[in-house]
DNA sequence: AAGACGGGGTC
DNA sequence: GACCCAGTCTT
């Protein structure tokens, strides 16, 4: 453990602070909300920028802070709101978490935002990373940071041949980074460090011979930059076919809420099911025995130009017709294949079915009285399709209502 | 279309 | 320590 106050002497350390400030000085990049000293930005922009590039999160950044300059704001309004300014960004326990710091500061902490790293990793979605740059950012206080330019950066630095996600290659790469920091303005050394990890310290090809400090680097002096630090081995990619259902009745559209404890919860969303987990499988056995109803949906989905996907049987229109009557206990016809959306997240392939289905003219009688049923007294909705824009909606649930908008 | 990438929470 | 989170950008 103290080899590396050993191998990084004072003499070395000097050196190193030296060579990144003159470095710095020359490649500053602008992130202004980090030189503002105020936490509340400061932590509103790190969590934003956790799951994105700094050109994406601006946008969303501004339109968050003004609507919420402040932690008391934040605290007061609806979770509904928050999701809402953070809808296309993903992830989206980080705004129910950062909703539910802003509360415990607004109350418990009486308004007061902590001040030290301990504290602050006690709120919900703050971690070790997270507290420092807020200390060292809108503090300015000597508290180090590891995160993923950091992380290549130091690792490379020290030469750490193994993990640096174990719990060994964490403690020396947080050893390091403190033992790094220098007493003077330890928020724009960080800062420094970061950028000179994302513009130099680059994951491929790395600008070693470009690099400020490349004569204090572990790596480069043995030419191990391209192996360290080893790769995050990625879990396995499971393909999955889901399906989203737009029920309509007259020109109004069921959907619901997502509960505490599902996926998206908090976001509203159609009916959705996963049809099947392929696990690299075939599809199921192809059934085609058109009549009646299902004959005019098979030729509506060829004439809209849809490819009927495979699989797709009216075996599996009477499975979403008895998913509608049991989850939501309505009535309806599946009408049509609306559009197919593809899209990847964590460690999912997902291949989305969007169809639009017909409340049952005579349950639609029924369900009238409960169209104007106020909010939460069921758990679903009958929105117009133009409402839908003032409910938080996922990426995909978001897709699907922009094309049903321009159907309309 | 495939591959790379994040930090924190949970169990 | 393993797994999860339900997205976006680059190649």
């Amino acid at each position: 453990m103290s080899e590396l106050s050993e191998i990084f002497d004072a003499g070395r350390r000097q050196k190193f602070r030296r060579q990144l400030q003159s470095w710095y000085v020359s490649h500053q990049r602008d992130l202004p909300w980090r030189r503002q000293h105020d936490p509340h930005a400061v932590w509103i922009s790190e969590i934003m920028l956790q799951q994105t590039v700094v050109a994406a999160v601006i946008p969303y950044f501004k339109r968050f802070m003004s609507r919420f300059p402040d932690v008391e704001t934040l605290a007061a309004a609806d979770e509904s709101e928050v999701l809402q300014h953070w809808e296309g960004l993903g992830y989206y326990s980080r705004a129910r978490n950062i909703h539910k710091a802003a509360k415990r500061i607004a109350g418990e902490l009486e308004g007061r935002f902590p001040r030290d790293v301990e504290s602050l990793q006690k709120l919900p979605g703050i971690g070790r990373y997270t507290a420092g740059a807020i200390c060292s950012f809108a503090y300015d206080t000597r508290a180090p940071i590891v995160e993923a330019n950091t992380l290549r950066l130091y690792s490379r630095l020290i030469g750490l041949e193994e993990d640096p996600r174990s719990k060994s290659g964490q403690n020396q790469l947080w050893e390091f980074a403190e033992l790094i920091l220098p007493r003077k303005s330890p928020g724009e050394f960080n800062q420094a460090l970061m950028d000179l990890g994302s513009l130099v310290c680059t994951p491929q090809n790395p600008g070693c011979e470009d690099c400020p400090v490349n004569a204090g680097c572990e790596a480069f002096l043995r030419q191990r930059q391209h192996l360290i630090p080893v790769p995050k081995v990625r879990p396995e990619i499971t393909p999955l076919t889901d399906v989203s259902i737009a029920v309509f009745s007259g020109s109004h559209v069921m959907i619901r809420q997502r509960t505490a404890g599902e996926r998206w919860a908090g976001l509203w969303d159609f009916p959705r099911l996963t049809l099947e987990e392929m696990n690299g499988s075939p599809h199921p056995t192809i059934v085609r025995k058109k009549t009646g109803r299902q004959k005019e949906l098979f030729s509506a989905q060829q004439s809209a130009g849809v490819e009927i996907p495979e699989g797709l049987s009216p075996a599996v229109i009477s499975r979403l017709e008895n998913y509608l009557k049991e989850e939501a206990g309505i009535e309806a016809s599946m009408q049509q294949l609306m559009t197919e959306i593809r899209h990847s997240v964590t460690r999912y392939k997902i291949r989305l079915l969007c169809f639009v289905a017909q409340l049952d003219p005579r349950a639609a009688k029924k369900k009238t009285t409960q169209l104007n049923s106020p909010p939460g007294n069921s758990e679903y909705q009958w929105v117009s399709v133009n409402e839908l824009d003032s409910y938080p909606l996922s990426v995909t649930g978001r897709k699907f209502a922009k094309l049903l908008a321009e159907r309309m």
